[in-house]
DNA sequence: AGTGATTAATTCATTTCTGAAGTACAATAG
DNA sequence: CTATTGTACTTCAGAAATGAATTAATCACT
């Protein structure tokens, strides 16, 4: 109403579709404002998320999805995982994970091999040096990344926040069980 | 009947991840813990909500993508939109958004006009009366869906959650900007 | 009125992701 | 031991999403 709309996302946007809900409610009444607030809300944070973890990487040669793996066999226990495990960390189907990670190994990040274990089913995937090394060059750029979400959050509001997006998530990993 | 849905993660799985993010800390102090669990946090429920949302609106022909159009026209004051409104509004790039809306209109969901205003660049996107008696045949289980999300959360939580995820949202809006 | 920048939507080639099916192995039970 | 059931991963075909043009119209200035 006032001055003209920010050049990228202008960060009053949300209002509009806050606006767009109200009247869902309005017109379907059992249609609830808070749950789709909150669920467009995580849509949107991670989204932009991405795409600005996406648009970092890039340069270097990877997406989200790819760092997100090696991250994760980065902070494994004994630096290496089995793809279901890693799907099941990084949140990706494993036909996607199979893909994903035969892109790593044929750069050279990640090693595959045997389970050690003798499960002939299993694999083993973990980081090569060469994985190693990329991550540490990455890892500043993206705690950056990290560090600008949390501005202006207080300790105990991060710990608010986590803990009821912890109850958020049972809610919704029981969504894909029940009838 | 038989075919069962994988669980992409296993409940109570959280527990490794930030096992996971507390090594990657130790390795590599300056990457703070909070921040990524909070991310890591967004990214899981938005996967689970997404892949819920997909499993309900298979049988009825559509996705989330397309439910998310749908249900944005729905609640839009003129019923009527054009695609870069909707884009924003669904969190979808615009080249996507010509693709999702290419499927509906061929569907005979929405309808796709020059816009009102005469402006020549711009297109009014709107639902038909098929796209409008579709989405309130979907409301109820949509509804039922969101109302699952919400168990066990106090009015007040609600309103917590949202007030912190608007700030995270503010936040994660300002990395795409150039820093 | 003429120019250069901006905005809106689309196209296009490519990459990424998905669901379903397939292969191979392991575990359990009859 | 062998049959059934379950698990781990891969393959595959098709769907969905991305980033970089492209086309076309409007805007902002002079």
């Amino acid at each position: 109403m006032c001055s003209q709309k920010s050049p990228v996302t202008d960060p009053g946007s949300f209002a509009a579709t806050e606006a767009r809900i109200r009247r869902t409610h309005e017109r379907f009444p059992a249609f609830r404002r808070d749950a789709a607030v909150l669920v467009r809300l995580v849509r949107h944070i991670q989204a932009q998320v991405h795409d600005a973890a996406n648009a970092i990487l890039r340069e270097h040669g990877l997406n989200h999805a790819d760092y997100n793996i090696l991250i994760m066999l980065y902070g494994s226990a004994d630096q290496a995982m089995n793809p279901s495990q890693l799907g099941g960390a990084a949140g990706e189907k494993s036909a996607n994970l199979t893909r994903i990670c035969n892109g790593l190994v044929d750069r050279g990040l990640v090693d595959r091999v045997a389970d050690p274990q003798g499960d002939r089913r299993k694999v083993q995937l973990s980081l090569t040096r060469r994985g190693v090394e990329l991550l540490e060059t990455l890892l500043p750029v993206m705690t950056d990344l990290l560090d600008r979400c949390m501005l202006g959050f207080a300790p105990d509001e991060r710990d608010q926040l986590e803990h009821l997006l912890k109850r958020l998530l049972v809610n919704v990993e029981a969504l894909g069980r029940p009838a």
